[in-house]
DNA sequence: ATGCCCTTGCGTCAAGGA
């Protein structure tokens, strides 16, 4: 079984990059962020078309998260978690996939640093890693998929003190992302590739993604008994080289049976 | 210290992104 995580930057913009890589990976389930698209603008039709059903959760102009599963519809569980400090944005979606809980997730960027958006994003960070816990102690396979919005460590950056005072960086998310993981989980892709980058997304700025001056910001944390499953993991660059595609790459992890 | 580039909306600019 293949998961991915994948930040779309605006779906509807770049269902043509969205349905190219469907078609190339074949991933079994697909959390996606950024839609970018109210409700009724997801392309729902053109994904099914795909062999993808689909559950989301838009929002107008900003935010949108969803859920893919190939040849099946994700039985929905969840559009917040409980104790999301705002639930009218866009940022959480949850659905069982193939006996998987699958956590869709697009946490606060947060910039400005220091200011309310950082403060914001702290806030929901906290209130997620509370939530996550009951996730684990519930004791059900998940995956907790999406765009965090933290850069980990220096080595998950192309140089260190290039993002000096940005909210991706900063110690306090950095705490929480570590707060986070001590609970229990896996970060499937560090786990299996301690010595290489595994950079999932580059700036449109200044030609970042043909320098490879990319950061890792998109994570998939495995629950104990999903990480026992875990074969592979690795991120899809060729979906970031494409014509008009988004600034983010999918990340994925393989599980046995 | 800021812009670079790119998205969406009822819009020919603003706001958010990272």
């Amino acid at each position: 079984m293949k998961i991915a995580t994948y930040n779309v930057n605006g779906i509807n913009g770049r269902l043509p990059n969205l349905l190219a890589w469907l078609d190339r990976a074949r991933p079994d389930a697909v959390a996606l962020q950024e839609l970018k698209a109210p409700d009724d603008k997801f392309p729902a039709a053109a994904l099914e078309k795909a062999g993808y059903g689909a559950v989301w959760h838009g929002q107008s102009r900003w935010n949108g998260v969803a859920i893919l599963a190939r040849g099946a519809g994700p039985v929905l569980t969840r559009r917040s978690f409980p104790g999301d400090p705002t639930p009218e944005a866009s940022r959480y979606i949850e659905a069982a996939v193939g006996g998987v809980l699958i956590g869709g997730l697009y946490l606060p960027n947060g910039n400005p640093s220091p200011g309310p958006k950082f403060d914001a994003k702290l806030a929901w960070f906290a209130a997620f890693n509370a939530y996550a816990e009951t996730l684990l102690a519930a004791g059900v396979p998940v995956v907790l998929a999406g765009d965090y919005n933290v850069v980990p460590t220096d080595f998950d950056l192309y140089r260190p003190g290039a993002l000096d005072g940005n909210a991706l960086v900063q110690p306090e998310p950095r705490a929480a992302f570590v707060a986070l993981v001590a609970q229990g989980w896996t970060d499937a892709l560090r786990h299996l590739h301690p010595n290489e980058p595994m950079f999932t997304f580059w700036d449109y700025f200044r030609n970042a993604f043909a320098r490879d001056a990319g950061m890792r910001l998109d994570h998939l944390l495995l629950s104990p008994g999903v990480a026992k499953r875990l074969t592979a993991a690795g991120v899809d660059r060729d979906a970031r080289a494409g014509e008009g595609s988004s600034d983010h790459a999918p990340a994925w992890v393989a599980l046995s049976p």
